[in-house]
RNA sequence: GGGGGCGUAGCUCAGUUGGGAGAGCGCUUGAUUCGCAUUUAAGAGGUCAGGGGUUCGAAUCCCCUCGUCUCCA
C-alpha cells in the first residue's frame, strides 16, 4: 500500500544514480565514478564520509579539478550515528551521496536552480510538498528561491544552523530543500516545521556555498573563487520516489532485509526490535562488503575497526533474530547483486569478500564464546555469594578486554534474575573515552608543508633527465624567503627536477643542489597534493638564490638501488598471486634503496616451499631479462590491459601502467628499472603476520642480496669451521653432536646415580637422633641446585622420620636445601624455619614449605657455621 | 595514537607473599587382541614468546621489545 497519496514517477535506485548523472552531465559537469572508500593523499580522514571528501584539494585550491564542474555519485561510510541505524527511516552506516560540484565556476543561481530543475521536472516531486532553507543572513539566496524560482516566502525558512564549516578553511551557508511527507509522519507536535528532528520533513538535498575562509582566529574573508558543494541522498530521495516509509523499503535495502528475514524465519513488519535487526543488517552488510572490496580487513585499530565494528553488530542482531549458526557470507550474495550495477568490482572480488567476511565472523563466535564462559562463572560467583547485581568494572572488562557485547552480559543476567549496573559501566566507558582522548592530544605534531597558494605552479615538473634547473621557490621556516645560507634548514622548489619525491610507498631521492655561490644537501624529497616537488634539506657551502641556475644531482646509487626494489616488488606481487591466488592484494608497501617491504591479504601464513617458490618465480622473471615499460594510458584501456589497481576505481584521465613483459602489470608512478636483469638477484628475508589476514614480506635485491647471502655463507662457513667440518656435512654433524651430548648426559646421570648412592650411605651412617628424629646435615659438593636438592631427596626417602640439611658451595655463592619427611613435620620439624636461619647466617634469603625449603648465601665461609646453626634449630624443633 | 588481557609440551590449558615445570588429548614403544577399536604400562617431547632488571633463587615481581585478542579515538 502507497504510504503517500501523490502520483509518483517509480524509478529504481539505480534509474535514479544514473539519471542524476545524466542530468548533470548535460550541465556541463564531467561525472566521474564514485573514489574508493580509502581516501588517497588525506591521512586526516579514515574513510570517505561525503560526496565532497575526494575533492578536498580542488576546494582549497591545492590542485587544479580536471574540470571546473564535477558530478558523482559518492560510496560513503559514517558511523557517528552508528546506534541510530535501524531506529530512524534515514541513517545508515554505508550510503551513496549524489553531488555536483563547482570549483570557482557556477554558484549560487545556477546551482539553486539546477536542483530544483531536477527535483522537480526530472523527478516531477510535488511542488507544493517541497520546503527550501536558507541560512538566516543569506539574502542572496532567499532572492534567487523567491524570485527566480518564484516560491512564495512562507515556504523558504531561514535557520541559523544552515552555515556550514569545519574549523578553519573554506565555509559558507547552506541552503536545503525538504519534502514534507505528511502529518501521519510527523512527531504530531503543533510547532512541528521543517528542521523538526521528527520524519515529516526529510532533507533530501543539500546545497553548500562555500564563499568565505575561516582563519585560525575566526576571521570570514570572501573567497576569490566560490565553490558549490552537493549533498543528495541516494536512498532518501528513492525512499521518496518509491513511496516508502522509510530508506530500508527501497529497492536499494529491501531485498537484504527479505533475505535475512526468510534466513530468521521472522517475517518483516511483524515486531519493531526484530524489524530494527533486520534493518541493522542490511545497512551493515552493504558497508562491510564495500569496505572489503576497496581493501579494508578487519582489524583492531583504524579503519580495519570500523569494519570489524559493523560486522560484529550485524553478527550480533542476527543472533537477536535467533540465527545461531554463520550466515553472512549469504548476505554477500545478495549484496553483491544489488551492487553489481553501479560497482561491478564488487562481483570480481565477491569470492574474496566472502572469505574475509567467513574468518571473521568465525573469529567473533570465539569470541562470543569465551565471554560466555568468563560471565558464566561470574554468575557462579554471585549466586554462590548472593549477590544480584554485576558490577560495572566486572562487565566493562568483559566488554572492553574480551570483546563481549554488554547488551549479551545485560540479557544472559536477567536469564539468572541478575542485573547489571550500568551506570558504573557507563561511567568506566566514558573513563576511556577520556584516556583515549587525553593520549591523542600530546601528538598532533603538524608535518610542515610549504604553502604555495598565489603561486603558479602548473610549469613545474619532474624529468628523470634533468640535470640542471632554476631555483623557483625558497623556503625557510615554512616562509618564503630570497636567499638561504650555509647551515640553514631549508625547503627548495626547482622549475624541473629529477628527484623523485616520496610517494606509492617509494622513499623520496636525496642527493645534492649546487648554485653558482654555494650548494646544498637534500635530504628528503616529497611533494604536494597538486604534485609540486620540494625538497628538503641543509645548505652545506655559501647560499643559494632565487632564480639561480643550479646543478641537480640525486644520488644515483640510491636511485637504482630503488628502481631494482620498486620493480622486484611488482615482480613479487605477481609471483604470490601466482603460488597463493588471485586473492593476494597489495594493502601497502614501502620501497627504499636497502630493503623492500610488500604487504598482502593473505589468510595464513606462506609455507617454506610456497616461499622458495615465490623467491624462485621472481629470479626466473630477472633472469628472463625482462624490458620494463611504462605507458601512459587511459584508464580503460589500463584494465582491459589487465593491470593490478590497488583498490576499485581510480579517478584519472591519464594512468601509467608499469609492465615487465608479460609477467606483471600495475598502475605505478614510481621508478623502475629498464630491464629485470638489473635487479640482479632477489632474496626473502622474512614472512611474517601482521594483522588479521595481513601478511608482509620482506626481501633484497640486488647488492643488498648479495650482502645478505654472503653474511649467511660466511656464518655457515664460521659454523662448519667450528665443527671441523665441511659445510655441505654440516647438518649431519650437528645431528651427531646432539645424539653425543644426549648421550653423555644419559651416563653422566647415571654416574651421577651410582655416586649419591655412596654419599648417601655414608650420610645417613653419620645422622644424629634426637628423641625420635634422624637429623642428617652435611657440606656436600655437586654441580647446582637441582643436584643439591636431588640429593638431598634420596637422603629423606631413606629415613622413616627425619630431616635432611644440606649445603653446598656454588662458584662465590651458597645453596642450602632442607627436607623432611611426613613423620618428622608431625615432630614439630619446619624446613622452612631451618633454611631461614642458615640463609640469615649466609647473608642471603630463604624459605619454601614445611617439607622442603631451599636457600641461598653471599657468604661461602659461613657454610660450616649455617649448617651447625641448622642443626641447633632442628633439635629446638624436636624438643618444644 | 591511548588503555586492558593473553603468550607454558604438537593441541587445549592448569601452575597458590617467588622455592622441585604439570594435566588432558595427541605421538613413540611394549603388553592385551587373529587383526582393529578398547584397555594398560613405559617413554619421548619445554630457551615457560624474546631481552634486561630485582633476588641466594623468577614461569611467577618490575622495565623494554615482539606476537595475538579486545575496547576507545
Amino acid at each position: 500500500m502507497p504510504y503517500l497519496k501523490w502520483r509518483l514517477m517509480k524509478l529504481t535506485g539505480n534509474e535514479l544514480r544514473k539519471k542524476f548523472l545524466q542530468f548533470f552531465a548535460s550541465k556541463d559537469h564531467l561525472i566521474l565514478p564514485s573514489y574508493p572508500l580509502i581516501p588517497e593523499n588525506d591521512p586526516s580522514l579514515l574513510l570517505i564520509g561525503a560526496g565532497m571528501a575526494p575533492f578536498k584539494p580542488f576546494f582549497t585550491g591545492k590542485m587544479t579539478p580536471p574540470h571546473p564542474r564535477i558530478a558523482t555519485s559518492q560510496r560513503c561510510i559514517r558511523t557517528g550515528d552508528i546506534e541510530n541505524v535501524g531506529r530512524t527511516a534515514r541513517h545508515h552506516t554505508f550510503f551513496e551521496m549524489l553531488g555536483n560540484f563547482s570549483f570557482g565556476d557556477y554558484f549560487k543561481k545556477e546551482a539553486i536552480s539546477w536542483a530544483w530543475e531536477f527535483v522537480t521536472k526530472e523527478l516531477q516531486l510535488p511542488i507544493e510538498k517541497l520546503w527550501i532553507t536558507i541560512h538566516t543572513e543569506d539574502d542572496e539566496a532567499f532572492d534567487i528561491w523567491h524570485d527566480i524560482i518564484g516560491l512564495p516566502s512562507e515556504r523558504i525558512v531561514r535557520l541559523e544552523d544552515n552555515f556550514w564549516e569545519i574549523g578553519p578553511g573554506p565555509c559558507g551557508p547552506c541552503s536545503e530543500i525538504y519534502v514534507d511527507l505528511g502529518e501521519q509522519r510527523g512527531c504530531g507536535s503543533p510547532e512541528c516545521a521543517v528542521g523538526c528532528d521528527c520524519d515529516r520533513f526529510l532533507e533530501i538535498w543539500n546545497l553548500v556555498f562555500t564563499q568565505f575562509n575561516r582563519d585560525e582566529d575566526g576571521n570570514y574573508t570572501p573567497l576569490a573563487k566560490k565553490n558549490i558543494d552537493t549533498g543528495a541522498g541516494l536512498e532518501r530521495i528513492a525512499s521518496v520516489l518509491q513511496n516508502k516509509p522509510s530508506n530500508f523499503e527501497t529497492d536499494l535495502l529491501y531485498p537484504i532485509i527479505e533475505h535475512a528475514s526468510a534466513l530468521a524465519g521472522v517475517p518483516y513488519g511483524q515486531a519493531s526490535n526484530s524489524d530494527i535487526s533486520l534493518k541493522v543488517i542490511a545497512d551493515h552488510a552493504r558497508s562491510m562488503v564495500v569496505m572489503i572490496a576497496d581493501g579494508v580487513l578487519p582489524s583492531n585499530e583504524g579503519r580495519g575497526y570500523v569494519l570489524r565494528r559493523v560486522l560484529r553488530r550485524a553478527v550480533r542482531h542476527g543472533r537477536l533474530l535467533g540465527i545461531e549458526k554463520p550466515f553472512l557470507t549469504d548476505i554477500v550474495d545478495v549484496v553483491g547483486i544489488l551492487f553489481a550495477e553501479p560497482y561491478p568490482y564488487i562481483t570480481e572480488k565477491k569470492a574474496y569478500i566472502k572469505k574475509v567476511v567467513a574468518l571473521e565472523e568465525q573469529r567473533f563466535h570465539t569470541t562470543l564464546a569465551q565471554g560466555t564462559d568468563l560471565l558464566a562463572g561470574h554468575i557462579q560467583e554471585m549466586k554462590e555469594a548472593c549477590r544480584e547485581v554485576l558490577d560495572g568494572e566486572t562487565a566493562f572488562q568483559l566488554y572492553d578486554t574480551f570483546g563481549f557485547p554488554w547488551e549479551l552480559t545485560h540479557e544472559i543476567l536477567l536469564e539468572h534474575g541478575l542485573r547489571l549496573d550500568k551506570q558504573a559501566f557507563d561511567q568506566a566507558m566514558q573513563e576511556q573515552r577520556a584516556r583515549a582522548r587525553a593520549g591523542r592530544q600530546e601528538n598532533e605534531a603538524k608535518t610542515v608543508m610549504p604553502d604555495l597558494s598565489g603561486y603558479d605552479v602548473s610549469k613545474l615538473r619532474y624529468s628523470e633527465t634533468a640535470d640542471s634547473a632554476h631555483v623557483f621557490l625558497l623556503l625557510r621556516d615554512g616562509k618564503v624567503t630570497d636567499e638561504i645560507h650555509d647551515g640553514e634548514e631549508v625547503a627548495i622548489i626547482l622549475d624541473v627536477t629529477s628527484f623523485y619525491a616520496e610517494g606509492g610507498g617509494q622513499i623520496g631521492d636525496s642527493g645534492l643542489i649546487t648554485g653558482p655561490m654555494g650548494n646544498m644537501q637534500v635530504t628528503v624529497t616529497r611533494k604536494l597534493p597538486d604534485g609540486t616537488i620540494y625538497h628538503l634539506g641543509q645548505v652545506l657551502e655559501g647560499s643559494i638564490k632565487t632564480g639561480e641556475c643550479v646543478v641537480i644531482q640525486p644520488d644515483i646509487e640510491k636511485k637504482r638501488d630503488t628502481a631494482r626494489n620498486h620493480t622486484a616488488t611488482h615482480l613479487l606481487q605477481a609471483a604470490l598471486r601466482k603460488v597463493l591466488g588471485t586473492h593476494v592484494n597489495q594493502a601497502g608497501s614501502s620501497v627504499d634503496p636497502d630493503r623492500l617491504r610488500f604487504d598482502f591479504s593473505h589468510f595464513s601464513p606462506a609455507a617454506e616451499d610456497q616461499l622458495a617458490e615465490v623467491e624462485q618465480i621472481v629470479n626466473q622473471a630477472i633472469w628472463d631479462a625482462l624490458s620494463v615499460d611504462a605507458i601512459e594510458t587511459s584508464q580503460e584501456d589500463a584494465r582491459e590491459m589487465g593491470a593490478m589497481a590497488l583498490f576499485g576505481e581510480k579517478y584519472g584521465d591519464k594512468v601509467r601502467v608499469v609492465a615487465a613483459g608479460d609477467f606483471s602489470k600495475e598502475l605505478c608512478g614510481g621508478t623502475h628499472v629498464k630491464n629485470t636483469a638489473e635487479i640482479g638477484l632477489f632474496t626473502i628475508l622474512s614472512e611474517a603476520g601482521i594483522g588479521a589476514g595481513l601478511r608482509r614480506i620482506e626481501a633484497v635485491t640486488g647488492r643488498g642480496a648479495y650482502r645478505q647471502l654472503k653474511k649467511m655463507s660466511n656464518v655457515l662457513t664460521a659454523s662448519a669451521a667450528k665443527l671441523k667440518t665441511r659445510n655441505e656435512d654440516l647438518p649431519e654433524k650437528i645431528d651427531a653432536s646432539l645424539a653425543r651430548e644426549k648421550q653423555l648426559e644419559q651416563e653422566l646421570a647415571i654416574a651421577n646415580n651410582k655416586l649419591d648412592k655412596v654419599i648417601v650411605e655414608e650420610l645417613i651412617a653419620a645422622q644424629q637422633i634426637v628423641g625420635e628424629v634422624s637429623i642428617v646435615a652435611s657440606q656436600a659438593t655437586v654441580a647446582d641446585m637441582n643436584a643439591l636438592r636431588s640429593l638431598a631427596d634420596k637422603v629423606r626417602d631413606r629415613l622413616q622420620c627425619g630431616v635432611v640439611i644440606l649445603g653446598a658451595v656454588n662458584q662465590d655463592k651458597v645453596n642450602f636445601v632442607a627436607m623432611a619427611t611426613a613423620e618428622a613435620l608431625n615432630k614439630g620439624i619446619h624446613a622452612g624455619n631451618i633454611v631461614k636461619e642458615m640463609a640469615r647466617i649466609a647473608g642471603g634469603g630463604g624459605g619454601g614449605r614445611p617439607d622442603m625449603a631451599q636457600a641461598g648465601g653471599r657468604e661461602p665461609q659461613k657454610i660450616a657455621a649455617a649448617i651447625q646453626a641448622a642443626v641447633a634449630v632442628a633439635i629446638r624443633q624436636v624438643s618444644s
